[in-house]
DNA sequence: ACAAAAGTGTTGAGAGTACACCCATGC
DNA sequence: GCATGGGTGTACTCTCAACACTTTTGT
């Protein structure tokens, strides 16, 4: 039955809404996405970002975070949305507008390791991605470049690491992201200097070498956007 | 008649898709937004941003550009997505999914003058806002940071000038926006290191004081974003 | 003792900022 | 000739980038 009240447009002229979540995470000194392995067409035995359609009964944001826990398991973490994708053939079966999210999460909190229960389900390191259905290649290389970007001039690489961290990791996790190698001292100089981290007086036990202090970042600054960028 | 396709959500089911276009214009040495009295509830008597329901044979994109074109005449001025406000409750009469743009139009090529046409039409110094319907005061505070912080780092500010401008129009456009007065011999350094305009040759004629040089900007490098803030 | 990773300062270059006077035109 | 806005250069400061060795631990 068509729900046209005067005011907005009769539901069978209404777009379905969706969100995709592009979910990044770190690990084997690479940067991975989760992706979907299609199991009917169109686009059948292609790979897609995960997404699903809204509920009237809840908010973008909400829907984002019910399809991050659904895929990954995991609350909480570091969402941000994107974009919203709207060109009239972007899905051949029918208007779909998509509401675009990323997600930044610790690979030490993902219930679901790679290949753990869905063999659809499947991290891919962003070296070597396969062909994507829809136009996800666009969102993924937009996801991707924000991601760079967010680094570049804010703290988020904080929320691809576990709670507790050395500053080596954190700027493996910088160089992984951004393709680059950074200076020791350099990065921990500004990274200090930003503050948004703290000692937690506790050092690393385990490993070869000289044990390193753990840091953790303070809840308050996390998504703190500092006035000069942090690597030009 | 419900359509469900056993893939997307039937019809009754779909919330409805707007966009908001946020317009943006400099005269009378300051920023003005234009905004439209409601003439029915919810919110009667209140001004709102511009907006409207997207059409399913036209992209966000081209939903965007239409209403700006219907509420100003201008076509082909800078526009951009700003973001998807998605809450529930957002619009208490159904639920309505919007997704919010803003422009950019030089006060001298829009058709419909203040008060011109619609009586219900009005630009509104940033200054001095009205309450605003819906959640619209929350897009429009999102709009003028991200204009702010586009102009911090990219060279849009020209977007908001007629094609052929004096460096002084532009540094009174970059100080109204920012709300911050500006060194003339350094603003100058910049923006012509940033290598976006260059001088048409011609000067202006009328006006008190000695004429000035008329720049204009190179069009392929419009969008381009500077890898340096320009005002930080 | 040696391998492996952690930690630590200084110097030079370039960018950013502050600042004041002369120039061309209309009235 | 004076009022109005246009146009120009320099010195100082500070941030950024480059660079190498010592320390602590495990084996």
């Amino acid at each position: 039955m068509s729900v046209g009240n005067g005011y907005s447009p009769p539901t069978e002229e209404r777009p379905a809404v969706a969100v995709d979540v592009v979910i990044f995470s770190l690990f084997e000194n690479d940067l991975h996405v989760l992706l979907i392995k299609r199991k009917t067409p169109p686009f059948q035995g292609l790979w897609a970002i995960p997404g699903g359609f809204m509920n009237l009964d809840e908010s973008l944001d909400e829907a984002a975070a019910r399809k991050l826990a659904e895929e990954t398991g995991v609350t909480e973490v570091y969402t941000e949305q994107l974009y919203t994708f709207g060109s009239v053939a972007r899905d051949p079966r029918s208007r779909v507008v998509s509401v675009a999210y990323f997600a930044l999460v610790p690979f030490s909190s993902i219930s679901h390791q790679p290949g753990e229960f869905e063999e659809a389900t499947a991290w891919h390191s962003l070296k070597t991605l396969p062909q994507l259905a829809f136009d996800h290649s666009e969102i993924l290389e937009y996801a991707l470049q924000r991601l760079r970007y967010k680094l570049e001039y804010t703290a988020v690489g904080f929320q691809l690491l576990p709670d507790q961290f050395t500053l080596s990791q954190l700027q493996r996790a910088y160089e992984i992201v951004l393709d680059e190698k950074l200076d020791k001292r350099n990065f921990r100089r500004k990274i200090l200097a930003a503050g948004v981290i703290e000692e937690t007086g506790r050092r690393t036990s385990e490993g070869e070498g000289r044990p390193a202090m753990l840091y953790r970042y303070k809840d308050d600054s996390v998504t703190e956007v500092k006035t000069r960028r942090l690597f030009p």
